[in-house]
DNA sequence: TTCAATATAGGAGATATCTCCTATTTTTCC
DNA sequence: GGAAAAATAGGAGATATCTCCTATATTGAA
């Protein structure tokens, strides 16, 4: 992660509507701008973080190493959006969170903004709302996930989790975040190459039909 | 839903520090005791709910008719908790719920509970706790609940959703809940009675062997 | 009450997915 | 650099689950 000094481009970001619906004026001496490359980790699971941040453009995603040893991606998430929360409000991460995509933030250290933010009923309501509305798609939207086939998770999978170059995410992590064999993976994944869908170059599986795995992750669309 | 009319026990639950922790004291006068009988609903998808609940004690279930027409029960209450945060922080109600058991609640009048609440920092903070804790517990649950079959989940549902006298929801809704065909649903409910883990009469099934359906709920946790 | 819609019940064959193997390649770490 | 661990790759047979049918029982509404 990389600070970024350039106050103008701070200021301009921090008056922006959506930033002021969450953070009250007098913690905007705290913010500093950071930036990340592609695939560098935000939040470590398990480590205590020192920012709560505001993720301003980019693609993240969020995965846990579960007890039994298992690499899971949970998640993914889109600017404009709150990383950290959880940590703000509990005390330990259960998550990681690393960059899919470039990704430019908003960085608040948690000692200095804590106790205003959590004293801060404009923060806590916006907090609330984004919270109510990631469980209330979560819940609907994996009630119905667990119904359709790997080939239609696994269509999402990708166009959630690739960058113009492609994903080069390990397929063993893929299908444990799908739950399902490795073995049954490759097959889909070889099903996908074969018809001209994906690209295989060594590791990295490049879109060609975007079209096609739109269509396939549109069919689990409840709404 | 029917008002009870006792002073004493209202204030005993008023002044337990659970409740405490979520609603200042000047909403106390607001507040008044309900029971529910079994199946009764409390809240109804697409209406506005007068009400803020707090389950003192039984079960709910969550439930929610989606747009193609089929109903799935997303999750299930457990006391204690809140009922209807979702309607306090948004407009429009995407869930129903109902009891599974006998329920006691907490009712407060959201025109008159509303502004206060949402400006207590207490009771928002106290909310994204309840929201981050259910969010985390569903995301991992949820990544690992796919991995399983379906004999695995349906212990999980049936013993969550059945009352002393068995379950006795109707097959359909629990197939489409379960994201998994009729047909199949049968054949597993089938085995279980024939193993005798459960019996079956009428349209109702009751908990023969709970150990061994707690042993296959078991297999799907995580931590 | 009666008819239509819905729920229950289960047979049969097709597909999706799993487990168990074995082998090769790549990565990691001393 | 070399050995061990992890990732990739895929064959083969077993199981879970689906779809399509058909038939009966139950429920709800006119």
């Amino acid at each position: 992660m990389k600070f970024i000094d350039n106050d103008d481009l701070l200021r301009k970001h921090l008056n922006s509507a959506s930033v002021r619906r969450y953070f009250p004026a007098q913690l905007d001496r705290h913010f500093q701008l950071a930036s990340l490359r592609q695939n560098e980790q935000i939040i470590r699971q398990g480590e205590k973080s020192a920012y709560l941040y505001y993720l301003l453009s980019g693609r993240c995603k969020v995965s846990a190493v579960m007890e039994n040893g298992r690499t899971v991606i949970i998640n993914s998430l889109e600017a404009p959006c709150l990383i950290g929360e959880i940590e703000l409000i509990n005390r330990d991460v259960p998550f990681s969170v690393e960059s899919i995509t470039e990704v430019l933030l908003l960085a608040l250290p948690v000692d200095k903004a804590r106790d205003s933010l959590l004293n801060s009923p404009d923060f806590l309501y916006q907090l609330c709302s984004d919270l109510v509305d990631k469980e209330r798609t979560h819940a609907i939207r994996l009630a119905h996930y667990v119904s359709f086939p790997l080939i239609n998770r696994l269509a999402q999978f990708i166009l959630t989790n690739s960058t113009p170059e492609g994903m080069q995410i390990k397929k063993t992590v893929i299908a444990e975040s799908l739950g399902v064999s490795y073995r049954h993976l490759e097959k889909v994944m070889n099903d996908l190459v074969s018809q001209g869908t994906l690209e295989k170059q060594k590791r990295n599986y490049r879109i060609i039909k975007a079209e096609y795995l739109r269509s396939l992750a549109q069919q689990m669309e409840v709404f």
